[in-house]
DNA sequence: TCTCAAACTGTAATCGTTTACAGTTGATGG
DNA sequence: CCATCAACTGTAAACGATTACAGTTTGAGA
């Protein structure tokens, strides 16, 4: 491979030239020439170990979150990778962390500096995490809820608001009994909206019960499915919210066979809003947590830092949506 | 940051003895003793330039492809994280490349050594891409078909089996009209599948004609949307094979809103088998191009690769396998 | 206790860049 | 034609690790 060492050799000049030539600092008209020519000629490219150790980033972001089985994620990781696309930076990815040891453990490597900032959606709390986020020298956007006494940019999504949407959507299409397919509790986005769901309810008057709320044990189908075979008295709710699309695909399934009809016996409202959503039959309602710009926010939000590093901090928050469609409507 | 020198300093040796203790070179029970426990004490991290300079790896494996917005793509990826995760390399990830100059330019940056080797997934062939490929330095692991002239480790589905499989289904189930939605025919998987369609075909001794192959301008469900909506004569036909689940999906969803029946007036058949297949009504019938286990695969031949750089080529070939589901048995 | 090899340790060179600093060149105006 | 100054260029010192090589310890055996 050739080196900057020998692209000055070849046009003439001294290495200190050619980086200069390369990292656009002045140079003369003749000498730039010339040192092009030579870097066309031995098809040079810079080290970018070397050039990381002097100038002390890797032009590298990194994305952490918990798995890319979730579509949601996926969205996530298409609105980082577009925005990045347009920068300096390349992206890498750490997804499937299975317990808090392992995310801990990558949390460390971050001090070795391959990585110039850190994009991350933990779905976990603990204050392991949080600590060591906290202490960690670069720049970090994360994406979901703050923990306690971490201090960085956020993206963050009022899902609370996405779910009250949902149900006062279904209490104004004449729905009376709603019930809660949510995931796991243990992770962040289970809680958040296992007291939102509670707190909506609350607020419209609206009875619910232990009975009405289920705990999927993942965000899959399969445990949709589950979840809502395991309802002992289907037939006194006319709604059920789950806590993501593909909890909801799961129970449509099950309503299907079990010749439920949705909507007219039972609505169903979804959230995400992934492309699923439009795809089903009937297609779900579904409360868009806007994965994807979240993505591009938090991206955009990284290199703003990148580039100006004392800024304050800032918490974008946005809008959810409810996207209306077959599954909740007569 | 605390250097290697710091650590040296603390624990009252010499660097290189760090340096040993921590790449497990032999070193006194006492010297290793105080190196670790100047090292927790700092809570040193090696830096990785450094290291990457000096032993030129960067523990770092790039993972091009297309774009993330096809399922397929995500669960190769999926593949490829799982098995590099339990592995000391790091997952690059390059995709969202909307022309040939775009891919030709990533495939330049390579050159950088900011990763150790690259799988690659080309969606388009080109002769820069596979002059390019060729001459890397680095280990790469091709995923699909391989572009004339270039000689690396492949993993390679054998989809025109899949497409034969799908259409013997068809034709045991009693169909007799066959039509073909592909994707563009500019892409690698959109040619080979067309070439695939009509050499079953013939074999089996099936009239088709250019009318019974409609060419969507994307791997989308909307575009199979449109592309179904322009079937001149779709009475004609009694089954579908789409080029892809997505495609499928789309053809689906304009059957059901104009009352065809799945699969009663016609058979439904998609390729991939991705999540979504099993979450449609009437649940898809597919052929699994097992993206995930050629994530895996094409992973586990890049580790072999650069752990034995001058191993010969290898060709891994996977099956597809045909998932029988509703849309295509009455 | 002495010898000797094996086992360990330290010194210093090196990886390929960037960049401060000092030196050189060239152009301009008098 | 000279002085002056801006603009450019080259020299050499980093950046933080690894590792060849030479030097030092250690412990066993005589």
């Amino acid at each position: 491979m050739a080196t900057i060492g020998a692209v000055a050799k070849q046009a003439g000049v001294s290495i200190a030239s050619v980086s200069r030539v390369i990292n656009g600092t002045a140079a003369r008209a003749d000498t730039e020439k010339r040192v092009r020519a030579a870097i066309d000629d031995l098809g040079y490219q810079p080290n970018s170990a070397a050039r990381a150790l002097k100038v002390r980033q890797s032009e590298q972001i990194c994305l952490s979150f918990d798995d890319l089985s979730n579509p949601a994620y996926v969205l996530m990781t298409r609105g980082v990778g577009q925005t990045l696309s347009s920068s300096k930076y390349r992206l890498i990815l750490s997804s499937a962390f299975s317990s808090v040891e392992e995310i801990v453990k990558h949390l460390e490597t971050m001090g070795r500096g391959f990585a110039d900032g850190l994009i991350i959606s933990p779905i976990y709390s603990d204050p392991r995490i949080a600590e060591l986020i906290s202490q960690l020298k670069m720049p970090v956007v994360l994406v979901g809820t703050m923990p306690e006494g971490v201090n960085v940019d956020n993206v963050y999504v009022d899902s609370a608001a996405g779910l009250d949407m949902a149900i006062k959507h279904l209490v104004e299409t004449g729905r009376k009994n709603i019930a809660f397919i949510n995931g796991p509790v243990a992770t962040n986005p289970g809680r958040r909206r296992k007291a939102a769901f509670e707190k909506s309810m609350k607020q419209l008057n609206l009875a619910f019960s232990n009975s009405s709320n289920l705990q999927a044990e993942a965000f899959t189908p399969e445990a949709g499915y589950r979840a809502i075979s395991e309802f002992r008295d289907l037939k006194n709710f006319d709604a059920i919210i789950c806590a993501n699309d593909q909890l909801a695909a799961g129970a449509m399934k099950f309503c299907v066979e079990k010749r439920v009809a949705i909507p007219r016996d039972i609505a169903l409202v979804g959230i995400d809003n992934i492309d699923l959503a439009s795809l089903l039959r009937p297609t779900l309602t579904s409360v868009d947590l806007r994965a994807e710009e979240r993505g591009q926010i938090a991206a955009r939000l990284m290199l703003k830092r990148l580039a100006n590093p004392d800024s304050p901090v800032k918490k974008i928050t946005v809008q959810p949506q409810l996207i209306i469609r077959e599954s909740s409507v007569a």
